[in-house]
DNA sequence: GCTAGGCAGGAACCCCTCCTCCCCT
């Protein structure tokens, strides 16, 4: 069983009344990242993305323009997906509740997927921390993300594969399974 | 020109509700 590490970037925060404009994933096994194993695109939203966001991502409309509306973009990561375990950071309160919401809002059958959230990582890891966001994650693993585009989701998944394994082996030095609970979740099947 | 929604977890209190903070784009 692999993982699946991904990220999305939206219009916004709110999975009811914004959507998905990028996803990335790469594939992890046994604690190795499979760096030649990745997807991502990009997602045409069917509205003008906010220019904050824009800013924010520094992804523009004319990058979403020609890209895969969200039912088509969301298939095609099912499928990458497969029936291997996702994992996002802060994916049981963002990630995870967007894909659902974009399924039911493009009415898309869906099926179950198990995911974890790399926050658990964390505060197993750094227990008395309070602070467990991404920019926290890095900073205390001392990852060198120099090479990586913060807030671009195929710079965000690369630099939180780096961040899941390194927390992982540091928790179970075999990287057997991870020691973070799977929550019941939603892909289009 | 535009920057928001909702969960988790703690406090106070005894089972819920309220409150505050975190975290993502």
């Amino acid at each position: 069983m692999d993982l699946v590490i991904f990220d999305l970037e939206t219009t916004g925060l709110s999975p009811m009344a914004n959507d998905i404009i990028q996803i990335a994933a790469v594939r992890v096994r046994l604690g190795n990242i499979l760096r030649a194993e990745n997807f991502s695109t990009f997602v045409n939203p069917g509205c003008s993305i906010p220019a904050f966001i824009t800013c924010y991502t520094g992804i523009s409309n004319a990058d979403v323009r020609n890209a895969p509306k969200v039912p088509i973009a969301l298939q095609q990561f099912s499928r990458f997906v497969g029936e291997n375990t996702l994992v996002a950071h802060n994916g049981h309160r963002f990630d995870m509740p967007f894909i659902r919401a974009a399924c039911e809002k493009s009415r898309l059958p869906m099926r179950a997927i198990g995911y974890a959230d790399s926050i658990y990582l964390s505060k197993k890891v750094w227990q008395s921390s309070r602070r467990h966001s991404l920019d926290a994650v890095l900073e205390r693993l001392r990852l060198n993300i120099s090479g990586y585009k913060r807030h671009d989701a195929r710079g965000d998944v690369g630099i939180l594969a780096e961040a899941v394994v390194k927390m992982w082996r540091q928790l179970t030095p075999g990287c057997a399974a991870l020691p973070v609970p799977i929550f019941p979740g939603v892909l289009p099947r």
